[in-house]
DNA sequence: CTGTTGACAGGCGAGTACGG
DNA sequence: CCGTACTCGCCTGTCAACAG
């Protein structure tokens, strides 16, 4: 492991008991980089387009100095690019205006704060209304949550008391991005928790994640021993196994869309 | 116009680390 | 210590830019 960023120079420190070390250079371009491809990534603002080799163009012509600067990106600018025509411009551009609207939890993943994934983003969104309350939330408060425990909490107070962060959220909310919490519209799978195997037909996975969610429902993504439903696709992988080990219910993409229907009828034709 | 190339989305499972 | 959430690496198909 080198002892400075072969990036920009700046020290590399491992924390005591971690496995990773980071390089803790504030101007670092791969920093930056990796920052907004994260942002950009599915599972987060989900901005189709925008991946590395687009990310690194934009950063190294300046063109991006932060998360915020997406925003204020337009046709010109993106036409400039090596293999970019007007067609993948616009086709972005559309993406990142789409971006806008993801909501809290997607927003809250986006920023890449440490120890926060896609799930406890998730219950941050769930338990505070809009990004102003979580900003000031208590590490008491954080901690109530579930699945939150010190190092989590710890790591979500860091990052709001960093001025620089608060800035760049007034920044976003400026370029107009939705920072509030979307609640599941019904209960009605409330405390089942779903896993999924192989390739469904019909649904990307995390589109049948969403079905799930939007009805109360959790996504896990081992087979334990708390799991209601292993839905099995096309080509399933070792949960199976683990599902029927555990006698865990197996169903198909057939009873999955049956199930949706019968608890939320406007949504599978 | 067509074939080639590059980039990305979508998918999976194993490994790692945190919370309780 | 167990269950769960997240990270990481790998593979495949699709789409758009580019070259001829």
């Amino acid at each position: 492991m080198p002892e400075r960023c072969p990036e920009c120079g700046s020290k590399v420190v491992r924390e005591e008991g971690e496995a990773v070390s980071r390089c803790i250079g504030s101007n670092c371009p791969a920093q930056l980089k990796e920052t907004i491809r994260h942002y950009a990534s599915r599972n987060a603002m989900d901005i189709e387009g925008l991946g590395d080799a687009v990310v690194s163009q934009l950063v190294d012509r300046g063109l991006v100095k932060g998360i915020a600067d997406i925003y204020s990106l337009d046709i010109d600018s993106l036409t400039g690019l090596e293999r970019y025509g007007e067609k993948s411009a616009r086709n972005l551009l559309e993406q990142i205006a789409r971006s806008r609207e993801r909501g809290l939890d997607r927003f809250l993943y986006g920023l890449g704060i440490r120890h926060i994934g896609r799930a406890a983003a998730e219950s941050l969104a769930s338990r505070f209304d809009d990004i102003d309350e979580l900003t000031g939330a208590t590490k008491e408060e954080l901690t109530e949550i579930d699945g939150i425990g010190n190092i989590v909490a710890d790591s979500v107070i860091d990052y709001f008391s960093e001025q620089s962060n608060i800035e760049m959220i007034e920044q976003l909310k400026k370029a107009g991005i939705s920072m509030v919490s979307s609640r599941p519209r019904s209960s009605a799978l409330s405390g089942r928790t779903f896993v999924f195997t192989g390739s469904l037909d019909e649904y990307a996975r995390t589109e049948a994640g969403e079905l799930v969610k939007s009805l109360g429902g959790k996504i896990g993504s081992n087979v334990t021993k708390k799991t209601d439903f292993v839905v099995a696709g096309k080509a399933p992988g070792s949960k199976l196994e683990e599902a029927r080990k555990l006698g865990v219910k197996v169903i198909d993409e057939a009873e999955f869309k049956r199930l949706i229907a019968e608890k939320k009828p406007d949504v599978v034709t």
